[in-house]
RNA sequence: GGAGAGGUGGCAGAGUGGCCGAAUGCGUCGGUCUCGAAAACCGAUAGGGGUGCAAGCUCCUCGAGGGUUCAAAUCCCUCCCUCUCCGCCA
């Protein structure tokens, strides 16, 4: 959410980014609510202080008549006063509503547009494999080697369900490790999060866990909902707190489920497990001052490719354009790793993404900070990034190091946690 | 899930209808003292909003939301959370 004074003294560059990022919000309005809002507290407030002066003398008022006459005016200036609120109330509510449609600002170096095409590609990194044969999409070579049940996913959860099996399940969790064992290098804490979260957090971090075409599921009878990746957790973890300029920033590697109806999706990327219901992924975040955040988003992205280049699996990183960014970012870069079994001849998907969501999600979650160095508090700022989402790593996994015989190399920084083991099958 | 207790400032902890945005202690910051430090003493120390050039004035906030009242941290209702005991359980 952005500041309404914000809104109302850049007017024409909100109007500008909000055509950038192909959103219409009714942004004039913004400033006669306003209006109306500041109307209505003063009025209020005139009111408030002549009931707290006279509720003051009732006390000492000895005279039965005269304390009578107190009573009957405190309780006229009651009546109006519960008016008023009505009508802020509702004022209010009209704000947020606009507000909540209005997405953040946008870097001023993020490319301008709307379409795919848009999407700048700044880096590739890695050779893409070469095959002396056609390359199998992840999912024939899962199933070659069993090690993904999609039909028993469908029976028992339903379609974009799966288990896991064998090497699998040890490459998840070698993923796991080998991302945790990074970022705690890099001086991030570790943290495993709730799987749900409540309504107004998802909210907070700019989800919209109501309406048509959520990505969200909802518990029935509860204000709870899975979450759809860690940053949800993670950003709500330390909501209405103010925190001391010297203890940032707060670097964090979490730990989750995620969990996406993928609504809006249909058709899309059927086969396998590129785009599923329910996936692991480790996730960082970060708490930082206004001054840090672009630099710490170069570092987020930096950790992303370090994680990439250590599972040798090559990519390129996308400078997303306005139009996709989403509401909370500011800026946004994707990994994408090649995918040798996707169409054609291979096609890169994304695999990763880091945001830098400036106060956008901490002023709806009142996170802020103080310092010595200036009067009152602010909000900070607030970052994510996708360590490893470990669905779509083990398609780059199996389609990059997919061998001949049907058998698939382990990339080498997973071995240690895969007790050894360099290659899956080939099964006989 | 059952029974009970409780949620107050950075922390601890008083406060059961008006003089309470809130005693006291600790912590933190500033000052006095000292060659310096400690101790002692003095002072400051929540956040948000409205208005104003500013100084200031003022409003709101004692887990959250409603209610009662001229007046609510204090009384009532709902919810959330914490603790103790019991039950169940990985």
């Amino acid at each position: 959410m952005l500041d309404v004074a914000f809104v109302r003294e850049n007017l024409d560059a909100v109007r500008a980014n909000n055509k950038n990022r192909n959103v219409t919000a009714d942004i004039e309005r913004i400033v006669q609510i306003d209006d109306r809002r500041r109307e209505i507290i003063s009025r209020k407030q005139v009111l408030e202080q002549k009931r707290n002066e006279s509720s003051k003398l009732v006390g000492g008022e000895k005279d039965p008549a005269k304390k009578q006459a107190l009573i009957a005016q405190g309780k006229e200036w009651r009546e109006q006063i519960v008016k008023m609120d009505a009508d802020l109330d509702q004022v209010e509510a009209d704000l947020k509503a606009i507000l909540m449609t209005i997405p953040n600002m946008t870097h001023p170096n993020a490319p301008v547009g709307t379409l795919a095409e848009d999407n700048k590609v700044i880096k590739a990194w890695g050779e893409k494999p070469k095959f002396d044969f056609k390359p199998k999409d992840h999912l024939a070579v899962a199933e070659a080697l069993d090690l993904i049940d999609m039909e028993a996913g469908a029976k028992v959860a339903g379609q974009k369900f799966y288990f896991l099996k064998k090497e699998a399940v040890l490459l998840e969790l070698a993923l796991i490790q080998y991302s945790f064992d990074t970022l705690l290098r890099h001086g991030y804490s570790p943290i495993i999060t709730p799987d749900v979260a409540r309504v107004d957090v998802l909210e907070g971090i700019g989800f919209m866990p109501r309406g048509e075409g959520t990505q969200i599921y909802s518990l029935a009878n509860t204000d709870l909902c899975l979450i759809a990746t860690a940053e949800i957790t993670l950003g709500g973890m330390h909501r209405d707190q103010i925190m001391e300029e010297a203890k940032l920033p707060i670097k964090y590697v979490g730990l989750s489920h995620c969990f996406r109806t993928e609504a809006g999706a249909p058709g899309r990327d059927t086969r396998g497990i590129y785009r599923v219901h329910q996936f692991t992924k480790v996730e960082m975040f970060v708490y930082c001052t206004i001054e840090e955040s672009e630099k710490l988003h170069q570092e987020i992205l930096g950790i992303e490719e370090e994680i990439f280049q250590g599972l040798g699996l090559p990519y390129h990183v996308i400078d997303t354009c306005t139009g996709d960014l989403g509401g909370p970012a500011y800026r946004k870069y994707d990994l994408e790793a090649w995918m040798p079994g996707r169409g054609d001849a291979g096609e890169y998907g994304e695999v990763t993404s880091t945001s830098n969501c400036t106060d956008f999600q901490a002023r709806r979650l009142n996170i802020r900070y103080k310092s010595p160095k200036f009067k009152g508090t602010r909000f900070v700022h607030t970052l994510n990034g996708t360590a490893v989402a470990v669905s779509r790593a083990l398609v780059a996994i199996l389609e990059n190091y997919q061998q001949a015989d049907g058998s698939v190399i382990v990339p080498e920084k997973l071995r240690t946690w895969m007790r050894g083991q360099e290659r899956i099958g080939p099964r006989k």
